[in-house]
This record gives structure tokens, C-alpha cells and sequence, in this order.
DNA sequence: GAAAGGACTTTGGACTTTTA
DNA sequence: TAAAAGTCCAAAGTCCTTTC
């Protein structure tokens, strides 16, 4: 399907090639954006703006304010975004404000968070509740567990949705989500947006519609290759990229504070799983690091492992296979 | 209502083929 | 010959339909 009268997203070139590449967030106020959603541009819309709610935005201050968090939230308001933090940098925060301000500003709107599996729909719909405290009157987590009909019955009456990306597809095909309500999207590990996974026919079908709407999406690993890069830039219409890693100046002073957990564990991990006592785990734990070393030895030549030491490096891919 | 099975997607590893 | 690119397949996750 050819997209509806646009041309290729270019946000990502903006990155490439340069030193500190990273694009300011336009000067723009609500005012703007409220004339962005209403003026003539052949789009459609069934809900009314409150011009009083969108003269300003809000931001929370019950928690300590973090710059980037702030800068981002801002653009992400105001512009089509994709906005890629390390894990545990608060891409929560950032995906409720700006759901809480469509909310405010919207008063019939409906505002759509989803992400890739039900735990982390059930975790956001939380974290939305704690952070900006969107009453649950109005939220419902909706997942393949609950009927097309049932769900087509909730799209009427909730304002707050939190769904899967093949639920969100479905009822969008279905036409059971009301699409010409829908202000703000948020799409929650968006490097999954490639080919024809439900992200990207979801906001291909919003497209065709000519849906007017907010889209902000989030990812801690938003690809290994430029071009996969570009292709979900591309698949969710992202306009403006921000981007920042641990380096960063603004995300630096807040990189510490994340806790690491030492987890010590015992050696007879190889018994337990063959069902042997100690004795015999210990010998098979000592045929298995013999047989690695000359591997172990050789990848640390090369760059590939930090430590020619078989033990870390046994211990440490069984701690990060969640083995034990 | 619960379980089973099918269909669909992406990812990653293993293997093969191509190219410099 | 080594690196890059392409292909295939299994695994994992989802939703939907059917059956009991």
C-alpha cells in the first residue's frame, strides 16, 4: 500500500555524519499545535479541542525534574517523535505526560499506549496511574483475553487504552476502535515496527484514514543498522528523533543512580540441572571450562570477551540467560 | 470458561553463496 | 581466503477459532 501523500521520513539522515547531531525541539506553543490539528489540510476530525485545557501543558513535579526527561517531553508534544533513552532512563514518564496532556486537552478523545506483550500493558497501565494519576475510570488494559465484542463495547466507553499492537490492528481493520477519536498514539518498543508487524499496518491503516493524530514512540534499542532505523522512522511517521545514550551530558549525572543488583550464585548449578550431586557437577563443570578455554582464549584475542578467565565467562552467560 | 491448535509476525543462529 | 550478503529454519510471542 503506497502511504497516503507522503514522502519518505528523512529523520534519521539528520543523525548521520555528524559530531552533535541533535535536532532542537521547534519553539512551538500549544496555540501552534491546536492550529496544526484544525486547519485544512484534508484531514478530519470528530473531536473538539478545549482551548482553554490547551493553553498550556503540564508536567509533574512530584517527581525530581530531569532535564532530558523535560526537553523531550516537549518536543514529544508537539511533533511526531521517536525517542530512544536507555532502559530505565524514564520513557514511562515521558509516554504519560504526554498521554495525561492529550487527555486534558481533548476532552473526547482517546488516547492509545501499546506494547508488544500483556505484562508490559498491565505495567504501563499502572505506571500511568501512579505518575499522573489518569483516574482507572477512564483506562482498560485490552489484550486477545477479552473478546472483539466485549472490546468493541469498551472503545466506546474508555477514553485510555492499553493494547496490544495485533488487538490494536484488528479493531482498527474491524472498525470497531473509534479511529476518528483517537489523538495521541504512544508505540512502546517501536524497533519492533518493521515489515508487516501490527505496528506498522496499524498506523498505515490510521494513515489512509487520514486520522489526525499525535504519535510518539519508544525504544531503549531501536535497531543495529541505519536502515532498519529508518524503516520504522518511515512505518510510524516519526518526524523528529531524540535520541541520547549514556554519554550524554544531560543523561550522564542520572546513569549512576541506577541500582545493580550482585547476585552470587554456586557452581553446582550443573547438578541441579542434571539432577547429579556436587562431586559430579564439579568434574563436569571442569570437562566443560577445559573444553572452552581454547575458545575463551582466542575471543578474548580477538575483542569478542573482556577475560580470558572461562569462569566469568561461564558464570556470567548463565546469569544473563536467566539460567538459574 | 478453559484448553488446544492454527496462523501470523519478528528475531537470531547456522549454513551457503557471492564478492573483493 | 576472508568478509559480506542471502537463505532457511526454529523459537517465541501474539491473537483467533474451535472444541469440550
Amino acid at each position: 500500500m503506497k502511504k497516503p501523500g507522503s514522502s519518505r521520513q528523512t529523520t534519521l539522515d539528520k543523525f548521520i555524519g555528524r559530531a552533535c547531531p541533535r535536532p532542537q525541539p521547534e519553539s512551538r506553543d500549544v496555540e501552534e499545535h491546536n492550529r496544526d490539528c484544525n486547519e485544512g489540510d484534508g484531514r478530519v476530525s470528530s473531536v473538539q479541542i478545549d482551548t482553554e485545557a490547551a493553553k498550556t501543558w503540564m508536567y509533574p513535579v512530584n517527581f525530581p525534574r530531569r532535564d532530558y526527561q523535560f526537553s523531550i517531553t516537549k518536543t514529544a508534544l508537539f511533533s511526531n517523535t521517536l525517542v530512544v533513552v536507555p532502559t530505565g532512563l524514564g520513557k514511562t514518564l515521558i509516554a504519560a505526560v504526554v498521554m495525561y496532556n492529550y487527555f486534558r486537552w481533548f476532552p473526547d478523545g482517546k488516547i492509545v499506549f501499546a506494547a508488544p506483550s500483556r505484562p508490559l500493558v498491565v505495567q504501563q497501565i499502572q505506571a500511568c496511574h501512579n505518575i499522573v494519576g489518569i483516574s482507572q475510570e477512564w483506562t482498560i488494559d485490552m489484550t486477545g483475553q477479552i473478546s472483539p465484542t466485549k472490546r468493541a463495547s469498551l472503545w466506546k466507553t474508555k477514553r485510555v487504552f492499553f493494547v496490544t499492537p495485533q488487538v490494536l490492528e484488528k479493531d482498527i481493520q474491524s472498525g470497531t476502535c473509534s479511529i476518528e477519536y483517537l489523538v495521541c498514539l504512544v508505540i512502546d518498543e517501536a524497533h519492533r515496527a518493521l515489515g508487516n508487524y501490527s505496528y506498522s499496518v496499524a498506523v498505515r491503516e490510521l494513515m489512509a484514514a487520514q486520522v489526525q493524530l499525535r504519535i510518539l514512540a519508544l525504544s531503549a534499542t531501536p535497531g543495529s543498522k541505519q536502515q532498519a532505523v529508518q524503516q520504522v522512522i518511515d512505518n510510524l511517521y516519526i518526524s523528529t528523533l531524540e535520541y541520547r545514550n549514556e554519554d550524554d551530558a544531560d543523561v550522564k549525572k542520572y546513569v549512576h543512580n541506577r541500582e545493580v543488583e550482585l547476585i552470587q550464585r554456586k557452581k553446582t548449578f550443573v547438578a541441579i540441572i542434571l539432577g547429579r550431586n556436587g562431586q559430579e557437577a564439579v568434574e563436569i563443570d571442569n570437562k566443560l571450562v577445559e573444553a572452552m578455554r581454547p575458545f575463551a582464549t582466542r575471543l578474548c584475542a580477538i575483542g569478542v570477551l573482556p577475560t580470558r578467565d572461562v569462569q566469568t565467562v561461564w558464570f556470567q552467560n548463565n546469569l544473563n540467560s536467566n539460567f538459574l
